[in-house]
Formats: structure tokens, C-alpha cells, sequence
DNA sequence: TTCATATTTCTAAAATACTAGAAATACCAA
DNA sequence: TTGGTATTTCTAGTATTTTAGAAATATGAA
């Protein structure tokens, strides 16, 4: 088992481990690859600024998300090659490394309730 | 969007979102389907056994794993049902609501680094 | 230049998490 | 029943996280 890299995809988990960041992740999601701007961002959510402000901080210091700026404007994206990073690390031990789940239950899951 | 569920998939990526834990379900794959005994995981981690206790409560309350006891022994596994929800939740986000990650990426990728 | 908007940073309080020694409990073997 | 092993629970200190009001900064518009 390849036992480096566990602690940098525990800090990735943990950064989604949180309800208020993982609406924001889900959000920047659906928004992709545009992105969204802060103030839109807290217009959906309710969350105030700082607050705000300290989880995408935190979803930008773990990769997930990146930042680009324009005008007075700050575009806050997912970043895809981080999520594909740690989906993989989740699919290769789930999937690949030991064979606990199904591949096709994921691949072919019905839309999830 | 469906945003039921989300504080769920929050809490049990936060279950995974500390480097023993992630650790422990780690090696708990590895000895799927048997699982292994309290002891085992600690000769195997070095974590005392009362922090060690405490780690896998917490991911037996996420669901993520599950106990089976057996004489003086509690055998933990990992949980196959809640893997399998939540890589198809990151999946489901990743590649099928939205098309930030392309599914071939992680179900063809070489051995991870 | 002045004002408004966007966002971060400062500050700090409250809550939660992590860690682990020591004691308690459970169970089996002899 | 005695002793040993396995595991949890008790207790508690320390560290980290979460939250958010207020102030600061940055930028563009008028």
C-alpha cells in the first residue's frame, strides 16, 4: 500500500468535511468551469463574508478550488485536477487496490436520491 | 441540485479527513472482507490504543465501518455499503451533474503514484 | 476625487477535535 | 477463581476549527 500521500488526501477530505464548504464545492460545481464570484456565492448560501471568505481559503490551500481575477471581481472554480486526484485516490482504493466496491455501482448508479 | 444529504456526505468526508483515520480505513480495505482486531490495526499504526478507540468510533458512527465481535475480539471492517454511497456521491458530482471530472480519468487510471 | 462595491484581514469568542494516561470493563483460558 | 489479554471509558490538557463583527484594502464607476 502506498502510505504517502495519506495525510495531504486527508487534509483534501477534511476540507470537504465541513457542510458549509461542501455547498460551496457542490455550487462551484454546477458552475463550472466559469465559476462564481464571492458575493454570488454568499447570495446562495447565507454565510457572512469572513466567514465565507476563511472556507474558500481553506478550499484554495488544499487545491480544490483556484481563484481568478477580474476587475474588482474574485472567480472562485473548482479546480479538476485536484478532484480528479482525489477521486481516483477514492475509486483506486475502494475499486482497484481492494475490491470492497463494485466499479460499475458507481459508474452506472442511478441519479442519487 | 439535491442539497439533502449534504451535511451527511460532509461528516463522513470529515470521518476520512484526519490522516490515522484515513490510516485505518486504509488498512481496513486492505484486510477486507475479515477486517482486523483492535490490536492488529495498533501494532500496525503505533497509535495508543484509548486515541485508537476514540478514531474508530468515530468512524463507526459515519458508518464507515462496522463491528463484528468474536470471543475476547471485536473484529472492525470497513462498511462496503457506505464506501460505495459516498464515492458515488463524488463521483455523481464530479462526472455525472457536472462534467468536471471525466469518468474514463478514474475508473482507467494507471497505479497511482 | 469621491463614492460604492467586493473581498480580505484583524480580532476574538465559542465549539469541537485530537491526544493519551489511567482506570474500568469484558471475556476467555487455565 | 485467578490471571491475562482486549478494548473501552474516564478524565483532562492542548490544539484546531468554526464563526462572525468590524476594520482595512482594493478596485472601478461616476
Amino acid at each position: 500500500m502506498k502510505t504517502e500521500g495519506t495525510a495531504r488526501y486527508a487534509d483534501m477530505f477534511a476540507a470537504l468535511g465541513s457542510e458549509p464548504r461542501l455547498q460551496i464545492v457542490r455550487l462551484l460545481l454546477s458552475a463550472h468551469p466559469d465559476g462564481m464570484i464571492v458575493s454570488d456565492i454568499q447570495a446562495e448560501l447565507g454565510i457572512p463574508n469572513s466567514t465565507l471568505s476563511h472556507h474558500l481559503e481553506k478550499l484554495r490551500m488544499e487545491g480544490l478550488v483556484s481563484i481568478k481575477k477580474d476587475k474588482q471581481w474574485l472567480w472562485y472554480s473548482t479546480n479538476a485536477a485536484a478532484l480528479q486526484d482525489l477521486l481516483g485516490f477514492l475509486y483506486a482504493e475502494c475499486c482497484t487496490r481492494s475490491k470492497v466496491v463494485k466499479p460499475v455501482s458507481i459508474t452506472s448508479a442511478k441519479a442519487r436520491r
